[in-house]
RNA sequence: GCCGCUGUGGCGGAAUUGGCAGACGCGCUGGACUCAAAAUCCAGUUCCUUCACGGGAGUGUGGGUUCGACCCCCACCGGCGGCACCA
């Protein structure tokens, strides 16, 4: 243990000393703290937060006449871990832009609540026997009281909880709306099975890592199941496509962009030769038909048994059964090596008439495009590989480049094509999708990476889907009027061991009889947790509304939101589905935006002081309970915007920490004295010394706020307060201009120092400070001389001097004389109020 | 493998438009205060060289453009994130 570095508050101990010594250094460290200790960081925030609490300070204002300012956090899941130091750095920041806006005559809209619904609660609960709905109201409990110690600025009249059946009745009904536009169907699809899972359940593809659970690391298996999807592969363009209206991080839109993966090019009919079928495949590269010397299609394609020989019969069984067994991971990263068998058929190439074989091979995906490619050997790296191996025939397409050497590229014209010869690569594309359009061959076609959304869980702790099945078959939605279909309070959760949610269990609530006596059982399936964080943002607008989702004015008065400010593992999945939901609302007339979140900020993640994630097993967890117990919210706001830029992953420092307390105890030392009392340096005269200073900062903080640059805004108050403990006295106005900016960041040390500078009723709605821009500028500046490049000499001259005068008094200058005495100056390059660069030789 | 981001003192970081690299903070060193220590206040702190004045080098590496490059261009190396046989 490193004594020297834990000095935790002002020194309460050095084990070096005997015990005599302690005993007297303790004695007196005692005597001064207590004399010193004049802002005491628990007095102040409790009172503060008992302030803002009975004062209803941040209800929400609704004020037409005000600009609007949305500003919101991604809700937390409230796990039983509780707070993480992580949350408070988004939190802060969202906090700060809402305060400063609020004094800037904004209404604000800031709001938080509960992502509730999730696996561990359900896992807990089967664990322990308790409902998974007791265990989530202490986490939430808990997750609330740590987040309210911590000052930030929500109006909590509007707080949300996804399990909650009056916030999840619009859950369901968002459901229907999509059921009745046809968006949501089931479908029995491979789903990837994780029997060791709760009992058993089905994951996402988003939810398998390396071939097990993301959660708990069980194994996963295909398995046929029937589901719910949603299509969000209906939005995928107008996904890719409104991008463009957000202002977010360009790496997040890639991300997105990579997701969905829209790629344009072609669908091509190939006939099977002596057989009625037809193959469809998908190609990008349509310029190189006359190049496709075999097929391949997927293992499990539906083709596979009907077009294979029955001499290829034995050996395309047992290659469809090596490959069902092996794992994704097994079929992609482990296996390079293409593997394949030919089917025994052949199809016809519709541009030459060529007869080609067709072979499966594990190297075509089922899930992706047709399920089958036309291989081109000669320009693709993979055909080339299999090609190679299985001795199959290759035609260049393109001039130039030797096969022996390996894949051609695609430069230069086109040779071997018929009537593409001599063209370049885009005219052939083009022509040769005429071409298949006019021969009724194939035609032009986009196609994307992006899947349709699994929409089921089998879990009891999620959205119940509102739909019944009925003994004749028939599927119906719950009436709306009847919403919200209530998860039933079972005191027992178990699996039901079928693959089943446990909701299958509860015989009283799975089965219905309608009016007329048919019989129906409840779909037990229920929603995933991405369900109801889809749409959180939009019941905050008007929470207790129990007629619509929001009421529309309130919609357009308060959509989009301005800023929203998370984690970037929600880049792709949260923010993909939240935005396809919203399209969907939009297209019904429900929402007034496009988009529904304006502005996107990722932060970083805070490391462990070893630069690590911090994780339980590594034991470097910071827990913030601990650190506003010794230092305060205050001192743990500062230091987290202080540590560097908000979207960039630092590491924890309690070195770092004890200096943002120690910067706000100075502070607080320039204005307050020992008994309380404000100095009487601080005068109503001002002699004009910090007034280039003061409004340079005001200058600077307001923009660095408004940009979100929080630690060089906080960097820019420090040179102020530096400079103020130079000045003799210190003006009052800009005293509490400095309280006011730093009002966003250490809300309770500037409400207490706000009410010390004599001001009642609290600073969150003071109007925030403006600067003089007469003030900001000099009447002389410093220009640098330099010789060659190299800075020479800096000389003071008046501001905006001409440049020939400047050329003069630089070459005049002594040191620059030096430097240039016994050469030849060659040239002069002088930029006004800045530099003189003399180039000599 | 592909796509994106990133690399600056002992440490976190700053330099917003191509114009003094290292603001601000931490740490460290020294001074004031104190019987003493802590705290506080003040000063110094990129590296090499020099008693000093000064000089030289320097923003991952190598090249280039420019009077001038942390900043722009090319190639490479390391770190982080995403995707991964996507036809």
């Amino acid at each position: 243990m490193h004594f020297a570095k834990h000095r935790w508050y002002r020194g309460t101990f050095r084990p070096k000393d005997s015990f005599l010594e302690s005993l007297g250094f303790f004695l007196s460290t005692n005597i001064i703290m207590e004399e010193t200790m004049a802002y005491n960081h628990k007095d102040i925030e409790q009172k503060w937060q008992q302030f803002w609490s009975d004062n209803e300070t941040f209800k929400t204002v609704e004020d037409a006449d005000k600009p609007k300012y949305y500003a919101l956090d991604m809700f937390p899941y409230p796990s039983g871990q509780g707070l993480h130091v992580g949350h408070p750095e988004g939190y802060t920041a969202t906090d700060i832009m809402s305060r400063m806006k609020r004094m800037q005559g904004y209404k604000v809209l800031h709001p938080m609540g509960w992502d509730a619904f999730g696996l561990p609660a359900e896992q807990y609960a089967m664990k322990t026997g308790n409902n998974p709905r007791d265990f989530t109201a202490k986490n939430i409990q808990n997750f609330k009281r740590q987040i309210q110690s911590l000052g930030f600025s929500y109006d909590w009249s509007r707080e949300v909880n996804t399990t909650d059946p009056a916030y999840y009745k619009w859950t369901q009904w968002i459901f229907e709306q999509l059921y009745k536009k046809g968006l949501a169907y089931e479908k029995e699809t491979l789903v990837n099975w994780a029997p060791d899972l709760m009992g058993g359940t089905v994951v996402a593809n988003e939810e398998v890592v390396d071939g097990k659970t993301e959660r708990g690391g069980f194994p996963v298996y295909r398995k046929p199941m029937k589901q719910w999807i949603l299509k969000i592969t209906a939005y995928a363009d107008r996904l890719i496509d409104d991008l463009d209206l957000v202002d977010w991080p360009d790496s997040i839109k890639e991300m997105q962009k990579n997701w969905i993966g829209r790629s344009v090019g072609a669908s091509v009919f190939f006939n099977v030769e002596d057989s009625e079928k037809q193959i469809e495949v998908f190609t990008t590269r349509p310029d190189t038909l006359f190049g496709a010397t075999y097929l391949v299609i997927s293992p499990e394609h539906d083709l596979v048994d009907q077009i294979t020989t029955p001499e290829s019969k034995a050996a395309v069984e047992e290659y469809k059964k090596a490959v069902a067994t092996k794992s994704d991971l097994e079929r992609t990263d482990l296996n390079k090596d293409k593997t394949g068998v030919f089917t025994g058929a052949y199809a016809v190439n519709p541009v030459n008439g060529k007869k080609i074989p067709v072979w499966i091979s594990d190297y075509v995906l089922a899930s992706y495009g047709t399920g089958a490619v036309m291989a081109v050997p000669a320009h693709d790296g993979r055909d080339y590989e299999f090609a190679k191996k299985f001795k199959i025939d290759m035609v260049p397409v393109y001039e130039g480049g030797n096969l022996e050497d390996g894949v051609l590229d695609s430069e230069g014209g086109l040779i071997n094509s018929g009537f593409l010869d001599g063209m370049d690569k885009q005219t052939a594309i083009d022509t040769m999708i005429s071409w298949l359009e006019e021969h009724g061959v194939g035609h032009k076609k986009v196609n994307y990476r992006l899947r349709d959304w699994v929409f089921s869980r089998q879990r009891y702790w999620g959205e119940p889907i509102p739909v019944i099945h009925w003994e004749d078959g028939e599927t119906t939605l719950i009436p709306e009027d009847e919403l919200p279909l209530r998860l039933p309070a079972a005191t027992d959760i178990r699996p039901s061991g079928t693959g089943e949610s446990p909701l299958a269990n509860l015989d009283d609530w799975v089965n219905v009889v309608d009016e007329n006596g048919r019989k129906g059982r409840r779909e037990t399936n229920t929603m995933p947790q991405w369900a109801g964080s889809s749409w959180y943002f939009l019941r905050y607008v008007d929470p207790k509304n129990d007629q619509k989702i929001a009421d529309e004015d309130l919609l357009k008065e308060w959509l989009p939101v301005d800023l929203y400010v998370g984690g970037a593992e929600h880049a792709v999945l949260h923010l993909l589905y939240a935005r396809f939901w919203h399209k969907v609302l939009y297209d019904l007339g429900v929402v007034p935006t496009k988009e529904p979140f304006q502005k996107l900020v990722n932060q970083g993640m805070i490391l462990g002081s070893n630069h690590e994630k911090m994780s339980k097993s590594k034991g470097n967890v910071v827990n913030p309970d601990d650190i506003v117990e010794r230092f305060g919210a205050d001192t743990l706001r500062l230091y987290e915007m202080f540590m560097g830029p908000l979207t960039e992953s630092v590491a924890w420092s309690e070195d770092g920490l004890n200096g943002s307390r120690k910067w706000i105890d100075r502070v607080w030392r320039l204005m307050i004295d020992d008994e309380n009392q404000l100095r009487d340096h601080i005068v109503t005269e001002n002699d004009g010394s910090l007034d280039m200073i003061y409004n340079q900062t005001v200058k600077k903080v307001t923009d660095d706020y408004e940009n979100m640059r929080f630690n060089t805004a906080i960097s820019q108050m420090m040179v102020f307060v530096n400079e103020a403990y130079k000045a003799d006295k210190l003006p009052a106005v800009y005293m509490e201009g400095l309280v006011k900016m730093l009002a966003p960041i250490i809300p309770h040390v500037a409400e207490e120092l706000w009410s010390l500078l004599g001001h009642e009723g609290g600073i969150s709605y003071a109007e925030w400070p403006t600067y003089d821009e007469s003030k900001l500028v000099e009447a002389t500046v410093q220009v640098i001389l330099q010789v060659n490049g190299k800075v020479r000499s800096k000389i003071t001259v008046d501001k905006d001097i001409a440049k020939e005068e400047l050329e003069k008094l630089a070459l005049a200058d002594a040191k620059i004389q030096q430097w240039t005495a016994d050469k030849t100056v060659r040239k002069v390059i002088v930029i006004p109020n800045k530099i003189v660069n003399i180039v000599v030789g």
